[in-house]
RNA sequence: GGCGAGAUAGCUCAGCUGGUUAGAGCGCAUGAUUCAUAAUCAUGAGGUCGAGAGUUCAAGUCUCUCUCUCGCUACCA
């Protein structure tokens, strides 16, 4: 099982360059990457790690339009964003590339073109809504039109933002082109697919069987897609920004963002060496995907399927997706700007890079959604990383100053009890290189920082300072180990705090050390002359948290607002009288009402209308119990064309007023009247 | 509704193939200590392991039912 491999491959997702990276971003992704590349290299093995921008996509072209700046300007704006800013927090990527470089489009147009050739897509053509005016076909987020559950007049082909109901751009009432405003027409349009269902056994095969030991969530999420069964996905849309299909009759298409932006991962391997092949193509190659759970489908399913249609690549060898990481009790959400952005972050807290990597490492949803509050960040910097790691190192080296004005004392003869403290000390390594090796990096960092309680420990129950008075000699050896400690220190620490270990080292004016070196006595020889002790964390106070607090309140204030004024709908278009009589409107008494077998939503009502007694099917089972809902008197539009629901024929509609936070509330008459009573 | 994941001390989490009094860190209480950024060290309190039933000599760990949270998916006139 425990095969050994000879070089290491670590791709992280490829951020999206249609805004900055946040918290959320980093402890589900790139913080555990970073950690495992930065110890797959101190260990000495052949690593690369990878990343880089996601450029193409709708998206992208949308971000562009509304601001009225080309996608070029998009890209160029959130690539250098973020190139910089995981730069400025100590991301160790080998490349940091872009799906836009030359090199890609090459890279991706040879593996359409190889999968292409060897016939291992099908095509398909099918209706799709075409503007004529701005002469081309358009992707779901280009279509607009009315949402058919919430009248949002200006929902998208794929999703209404005011209702958040999922749609397809057949569903929306009145769909017109959000390019030229233009009503639409359809057209013939073709696409390849490449037919996931053809890979199914292979993919059982390869992950129920073959990869027991990955995540559960993971595991389960494939097993859940696999035991669905796989559809044909399209790797082609009708677009203008993007990968050309390199094939002909092709114009006017890309290649599907999806498709294209994992091949960006080899791409940025090419750019970075020309031995890229060797990571790719040799099996004694280990590649380790870092996503998170939004991408475990592309990562473990759609990915290694093209991989395999294709047939030169290696698999993933695992695919460690981290959960959601929530913020301050409520889902992280870059459109309602309910996030802590990595560049803000590092302008608001300078030299604190490392206490974000420490807090999003010890807190990181590796197997469940967490929560980040600036409440624990505080306490986490004050009272562990102040309090035990950067405290113990302080002792340390004040007292060596103190002592021996800088200069490592001569380690004598060892009690029983430092013996005991070295072997605990050795102990670390194991635990930390397990855990490491089996992505567990919190439990890690915790190993980490044991180092540092030993130490405190070992100070506390040696008593130098008291020592000192009746045997200074004894003292020497105490404080040798104390600082072999620190040495040790700044291995360990590496991986998740560089910055910190840099420290460290300048500090003991010593190091690097080998990482196998972990647990050794002799780091520091006895003689030499230590640097300047400075502290290496300090602690937060309460207001600089209260002003970050302060800061998301006003987003929370901000976006409420906005909500409230959103709800306030523009009057619609003036209708006639006429158009008004044609409605037919009577109270009406719910008589039974059960919720419609599997469905959420759904309830079949039965209502008399005076007229007649009929079934009315209605999707407000979220809001109301069958049990409140009879003997209700109602408002019902009765001649609504009838529809058919789930097999059951819904001849009308209840009405219902709607809140500002989409929930409903029933109207009825002012006091009972007889059912029939006509409404007008 | 279907599928997946989760629900363990006040908080954040460990608990592998079922096996002695359920663990860690933080917080809290008490004591010790003063080299250190009022930091540290020791001890302790605190859990009917989401609810209920079952299998077993033995269940946090297996089975079933239910509740809640998150994600995917269907549905929403």
């Amino acid at each position: 099982m425990a095969k050994e491999f000879k070089r290491y491959l670590v791709t992280s997702a490829l951020p999206y360059a249609n805004g900055p990276v946040h918290i959320g971003h980093l402890a589900g992704v790139y913080i555990p990457s970073d950690i495992y590349a930065r110890y797959l290299r101190l260990r000495g093995r052949d690593v690369i790690s990878i990343c880089g921008s996601d450029e193409h996509g709708v998206a992208i072209t949308i971000k562009a339009r509304k601001e009225g700046v080309t996608p070029r300007e998009i890209i160029d704006r959130y690539h250098n964003l973020i190139k910089t800013s995981f730069e400025r927090l100590g991301m160790s990527f080998d490349i940091y590339s872009r799906t836009s470089s030359p090199v890609h489009a090459e890279t991706a147009s040879d593996f359409f073109r190889k999968l292409y050739a060897e016939g291992k897509f099908i095509e398909k053509t099918s209706m799709q809504y075409y503007d004529e005016e701005a002469q081309q076909f358009l992707a779901d987020r280009y279509i607009v039109g009315t949402c058919p559950h919430c009248h949002n007049e200006k929902a998208y082909g794929d999703q209404c933002e005011q209702c958040g109901s999922t749609l397809s751009p057949d569903e929306l009432i009145d769909p017109h082109s959000a390019l030229s405003g233009s009503p639409l027409v359809k057209r013939e349009t073709k696409h390849w697919y490449l037919p996931l269902d053809e890979y199914e056994s292979f993919l059982r095969e390869w992950i129920l069987d073959g990869h027991k030991e990955w995540r559960p969530n993971v595991y389960g999420q494939c097993k859940s897609w696999l035991d669905l069964g796989l559809q044909p996905r399209a790797v082609s849309r009708d677009l203008d920004w993007g990968i050309p299909v390199p094939v002909e009759g092709a114009e006017g298409k890309v290649l599907y963002v999806w498709f294209d932006a994992p091949i960006g991962y080899i791409s940025a391997t090419k750019e970075l060496t020309p031995d890229w092949e060797r990571y790719w193509k040799d099996p004694g190659t280990k590649m380790v995907h870092f996503i998170g759970k939004d991408n475990i489908v592309f990562h473990c399913i759609v990915f290694p399927s093209m991989l395999k249609a294709h047939g030169d690549y290696i698999l993933p060898e695992n695919v460690p997706a981290n959960e959601f990481l929530n913020l301050e009790g409520e889902k992280i959400s870059t459109s309602r700007n309910w996030a802590v952005w990595l560049h803000e972050y590092l302008d608001e807290f300078p030299g604190k890079e490392d206490v974000l990597r420490y807090v999003l490492c010890a807190n990181a949803p590796e197997s469940k959604d967490n929560d980040f509050t600036w409440k624990d960040f505080q306490a986490r910097n004050n009272n562990e990383l102040v309090a035990v790691l950067g405290n113990f190192v302080n002792r340390a080296l004040v007292l060596t100053r103190k002592y021996y004005d800088g200069v490592v004392p001569p380690c004598g003869a060892l009690t029983d009890y430092d013996r005991v403290t070295i072997a605990e000390l050795q102990g670390v390594k194991g635990s930390l290189e397990q855990n490491l090796e089996n992505y567990r990096f919190r439990e890690a960092l915790k190993d980490a920082m044991n180092m540092a309680r030993i130490g405190n420990k070992y100070l506390a129950d040696s008593e130098p300072w008291k020592v000192v008075k009746t045997d200074p000699e004894r003292v020497k050896t105490i404080l040798n180990v104390a600082l072999q400690i620190t040495a040790n220190l700044s291995i360990v620490v590496e991986p998740f705090m560089p910055f910190t270990a840099k420290k460290l080292r300048t500090m003991l004016q010593s190091g690097p050390f080998a990482w196998d070196r972990i647990g050794a006595t002799d780091l520091l020889a006895p003689g030499h002359r230590i640097g300047q002790p400075e502290l290496l964390f300090e602690k937060i106070e309460d207001d600089v948290i209260q002003a970050q607090l302060d800061k998301l309140a006003a987003t929370k204030a901000a976006n409420q607002a906005e909500e409230t004024s959103h709800h306030i709908e523009n009057q619609k278009d003036g209708i006639s009288f006429d158009d008004f009589q044609k409605l037919d409107i009577r109270i009406s008494t719910i008589l039974e009402a059960e919720k419609v077998a599997k469905t959420k939503k759904l309830l079949k009502l039965t209502v008399d209308t005076g007229i007649d007694k009929r079934v009315i099917v209605s999707g407000i089972a979220e809001y109301f119990t069958p049990e409140e809902l009879v003997g209700q008197q109602v408002l019902v539009l009765v001649n609504l064309a009838p529809r058919e629901l789930k097999g059951i024929e819904s001849r009308g509609m209840i009405l219902m007023g709607e809140d500002a936070t989409g929930r409903y509330v029933l109207l009825k008459p002012g006091m009972p009247v007889h059912n029939g009573a006509i409404v007008g």
